[in-house]
DNA sequence: CGGATACATGAATACCTGTTCATGTGTATT
DNA sequence: AATACACATGAACAGGTATTCATGTATCCG
C-alpha cells in the first residue's frame, strides 16, 4: 500500500528527521544535569530565591564542596549564573524558563502516578 | 533589616518550599531518562511516527536488545506505550506533552550556545 | 601582613548505568 | 509440531558519575 511505502520511507529517513549528534549532546546534557536530585534541589531552591553558596549549604543541608561542584555543572550549561559580591557569590537561575520545564515534567510525573 | 530577616527565614524553610524525596525522585527519574542520547533519539523518533521495535532498530541503527532495554525504561516512566499487533509491538509517545518539553530544552540549549 | 571567611577545584573512590551477549517468551507460518 | 520471526529480559562488564577529602584561590578585616 501507499501508506506502507511512505512509512518505510520515514523509517529510513529517521536519522535526518531527528537532531544530530552536536545538538543532541547539548540537549541531553541539560536533561542529565536536571536528572540528579542534588542539582534538582539546587534549581528548585534558586527558583524560590537568589542564594549564596553558604545559604544553599545551610538551607539544603549539603556540604560546601558538593554544592560548588554541582553549581559548576549547572554554570557550564548556563542553567545558573553566579555574581560575586564581596566574599559571597550569589546564584540565580539563568532564566525563568527553567522553572516552567520543571513544572511540565512535574505535571507529567503526577499524571503518570498510579 | 526586614528583608534580611525574611531572607534568612526563606533559607531555613527551603526544604519545606521544594519538592520532597518522593516527588523529587519521580521528577529526576524522568530527566535522567531523557538525559541519555539513545533514549532521547528514540523519543524523537516516536515524535515523528509510531514505530515498532524493528523499525527503531533499522531507523536508528541500534541493536534490538539495546532498544528493548531503553524502551523498558521509558515504559516504566510512562513516557511511551507499546501495543502489540501480531508479532510486532508498536510504540508511541504517552502524550504529546513530551515533545514540548524537548522543544523547551532545545530552545534553551541553542540560546546558551556561544 | 596574617588570619579568617567564602567559594572553587583536583584527586580518589564507591556506586550507578549503558551496552552487549546469551537466552527466554510470545506469535505467526508451514 | 517445528521453525522462524519479533521482542523482552537477565547477567556481566566497561565506562561514567556523585560525593568526600584535601587543598587552592579570592576577598575582607584587624
Amino acid at each position: 500500500m501507499n501508506s506502507e511505502l511512505k512509512h518505510d520511507t520515514i523509517v529510513d529517513a529517521l536519522t535526518t528527521l531527528i537532531p544530530q549528534d552536536a545538538e543532541l549532546s547539548r540537549i541531553t546534557a541539560i536533561f542529565k544535569a536536571l536528572g540528579d536530585p542534588t542539582r534538582a534541589r539546587i534549581i528548585y531552591a534558586l527558583g524560590v530565591s537568589k542564594l549564596s553558596v553558604s545559604e544553599l549549604e545551610r538551607g539544603l543541608g549539603l556540604t560546601q564542596s558538593n554544592i560548588s561542584h554541582q553549581l559548576s555543572v549547572l554554570r557550564q550549561l548556563k542553567l545558573v549564573v553566579g555574581t560575586r559580591s564581596g566574599r559571597n557569590v550569589h546564584y540565580q537561575l539563568a532564566d525563568k524558563h527553567i522553572i516552567s520545564i520543571f513544572q511540565q515534567v512535574a505535571a507529567h510525573a503526577e499524571e503518570a502516578e498510579k
